[in-house]
DNA sequence: ATTAGACTACCTACTAGTAGGAAGATAACA
DNA sequence: TGTTATCTTCCTACTAGTAGGTAGTCTAAT
């Protein structure tokens, strides 16, 4: 159950992994190849350039993502609570160092250096990411669970930006519970208490 | 009023904005010397190594932000306002893409390969930070100006982790103006409005 | 006379990327 | 059935260029 994964994919995974790790510049097909026991040139025939990879690893990241959100939608009814979820989701992640960091959260602080078209790639995971966020958020405001102070793809936005913001210093200062105390009182501030609610 | 810069001087303003807009690998020596037009040689004669040159570069970052935040103090009585002028601070910066960028908060995205030298220094600058952070949310309290959910040091914390992952952030969506809706609702939150002190 | 700061010239290690070939699997066909 | 052709994947061996860094020299000011 574990070697079902075929090449290409191991490439994408290890290079996932340095990414995350130490960003674009931060890594080599020589890694790579250290990492998975082939030759660079064998993944040169996999993914000709860099750049290439790059692309690839980030389309595949933002399929991953959009299949999860989706299901995430789908396997829970309230928006407040598919909210909830998708921050325990990097919580976890930043908790427990062996799960996977956001690849496009660290991209996204190279942006100005990264080749067009890996660039092009982390603005539409983004766009995706922002417009389920939009569309969760407009759905809590129809069941009356949410009350924003602006519009639902700013307030998305701003959700956005600052969970990612808040990933990225959660990590660097090495304290994972950060990202929770940046992120909760956000959401608290979105949700429509129920004394809120009795009162109103 | 501009050659009086020494050539250290020169090659620090340099690797600073070089790593500002590319991080710790998106630059080399080699930027560096075409950049001011000396040789390779010569830089490893000011700095004799690349991860001593940016340790100088931190301390000396570290060194203008305590003096910057000093001032600050100084000639600002009300720590509501001298928060509020730290934030404003960077707000233009943003705005402005001429004018500088955070080194640290570049520098801490890429913590986990930052020779220990470097990331040392990069803590410590963010140690420094948060004591000021601290001393103001502490004055504020005292002068009944701040309201404070958790212990100052604490709030100086997310409050810290939040200024700089929204920068990143909003550098990242070309949105200046995301740094400020991430961080004026947090920096509402701590201050005590009129309208509650009027009540209370 | 010393020294700081620049230089030329070089080194080794590593970068992304290429050329060309060997091994195996697949499919086509006589 | 055996044979041939094709495709995939990996390999060895290589390239040009860049990385950080060194050795030794010239020059001008102290």
């Amino acid at each position: 159950m574990k070697s079902t994964a075929s090449t290409s994919e191991k490439i994408l995974d290890i290079a996932q992994s340095l990414i995350v790790a130490g960003g674009y510049n931060g890594f080599s097909y020589a890694d790579i190849s250290a990492a998975i026991g082939i030759r660079k040139a064998s993944i040169h025939h996999h993914f000709p350039t860099k750049a290439e990879l790059v692309s690839v690893l980030v389309s595949r990241y933002r399929q991953q993502t959009e299949a999860g959100l989706k299901s995430l939608r789908e396997e829970i009814s309230s928006p407040a609570e598919q909210l909830q979820s998708y921050m325990n989701y990097w919580h976890s992640c930043i908790r427990d160092a062996s799960l996977p960091f956001c690849l496009c959260a660290m991209l996204a602080s190279e942006m100005q250096m990264l080749p067009e078209e890996v660039a092009s790639r982390v603005r539409a995971h983004f766009h995706g990411l922002a417009e389920w966020l939009t569309s969760v958020l407009q759905a809590g405001v129809e069941q009356d669970l949410f009350r924003l102070d602006k519009r639902p793809e700013e307030e998305a936005q701003i959700l956005m930006a600052s969970v990612h913001g808040a990933m990225l210093s959660a990590r660097a200062f090495g304290d994972p519970e950060l990202f929770i105390a940046i992120v909760a009182p956000q959401l608290a501030s979105l949700r429509i208490s129920d004394s809120r609610k009795l009162r109103g």
